[in-house]
DNA sequence: GCCAACGTTGGC
DNA sequence: GCCAACGTTGGC
């Protein structure tokens, strides 16, 4: 089992709805950076929930990784703002997860908190300029701030 | 709203 | 294959 971080815009998708929705496809990711980390993701990894592009942006809980390794839907909708002209169902090129909530912190770690705790090679959310939009965390890391978070 | 960081595109 | 131009992310 693995850890894992993963932001979205509150905005556009927030802990709350995945609170009202349960599970979600977490689609519209185009680079392969991350791509290729939501490639290697099982059934059962958990996934801390970072609000960007916020203030304060930071972790606000915990989902699970329900369904590994499915091809994004939205790369074959020509009216989605995410479809790729290049991909198709024979030879899709985005794959992602279902995911699954399963809390919201008590404890909500913003990007300081976590810059205090942790440096860049531990956690890599907390690199100046960091635009990964999915990364691994380490399973010590994982422990501190599942220890944090909940107060 | 600004701008640093950085991934992608395209000319050569 | 290099790299300038461009677009996007995301903190502030």
């Amino acid at each position: 089992m693995n850890y894992w971080l993963m932001k979205s815009e509150p905005d556009a998708y927030g802990i709350e709805d995945l609170k009202r929705d349960r599970t979600t496809v977490w689609d519209g990711v185009r680079n392969y950076q991350a791509r290729n980390f939501l490639r290697s993701m099982a059934p059962g990894d958990l996934v801390f929930f970072y609000h960007s592009n916020t203030t304060p942006p930071g972790i606000v809980g915990l989902m699970k990784v329900a369904e590994a390794n499915i091809d994004d839907p939205t790369q074959f909708d020509a009216k989605n703002k995410y479809y790729d002209p290049k991909a198709t169902k024979e030879s899709p090129r985005w794959q992602t997860v279902v995911v699954a909530f399963v809390e919201i912190f008590p404890q909500f770690l913003s990007l300081d908190a976590l810059r205090e705790t942790f440096n860049p090679n531990e956690l890599s959310v907390v690199r100046q300029g960091n635009r990964l939009s999915v990364m691994p965390v380490p399973e010590e890391v994982a422990q501190t701030i599942l220890k944090q978070a909940k107060g």
